[in-house]
DNA sequence: TATATATATGAATATATGCTCATATAATCA
DNA sequence: TGATTATATGAGCATATATTCATATATATA
């Protein structure tokens, strides 16, 4: 559910560059496919970086590199449990971004 | 609103490669601050090329390549006017990712 | 302790991207 | 019609990005 108290006083023409740039950040982060099918991998529950790789066509390097750039961006978050590290969808507005820009393509 | 019966049915890890790619491209779009400004500029009513231009940082060129590229995603609708060109936001998801997103960064 | 397994990191490289410049196209006006 | 204004397009270039390979780090196990 959206902050209306937030949401409802920002005029998105005045947004600072450092809010816009961080926002780019964000984007250009859902921008790519390997991410995106990350992503898609978590939307079902938390995962290993090997069961990641094992369902993607790159390297466990590549995979480790994209997890570090989604976690740097608090889109993923990770725990550790022994020499796993398991990764999950950090909240709830990553999940409405992903749907709502599933139903952006999906429709029409 | 969001449209349940599409999105009840999908599960994330089964989308194809094509929805993914052009998921990737949408996202991809919003993933950059130029791009970002000629939207949030468009967030409150439909302006020409050239009003675009300028309050943005870059040359009329610049915007019409860029403006070019949302059009091509359905970002952006545009009209001709005589011989200029009003460009506005295509729909209300694009409003809801942009909105969802700004939250994501502000919050927290 | 020595070896194996899971993940992370840095360097190198190939490709993608965003910009400007020059110019084309289209519409208005003198 | 000729000049001016608004927008679009193509080429070229500098920077950013995604990947792999080699290797480091950390944990488990024989």
């Amino acid at each position: 559910m959206m902050n209306e108290l937030v949401m409802e006083k920002i005029d998105p023409e005045l947004l600072a560059d450092e809010v816009i740039m961080t926002m780019a950040d964000s984007f250009k982060a859902l921008g790519d496919p390997t991410r995106l099918r990350i992503m898609a991998l978590l939307f079902n529950g938390e995962r290993t970086v090997g069961d990641l790789a094992d369902h993607l066509s790159v390297s466990q390097s590549a995979v480790s590199h994209q997890l570090r750039l989604l976690r740097n961006l608090d889109i993923v978050r990770h725990r550790k449990d022994g020499r796993e590290v398991y990764y999950a969808l950090a909240d709830d507005h990553i999940r409405d971004i992903y749907t709502r820009t599933l139903e952006h393509i999906l429709i029409d």
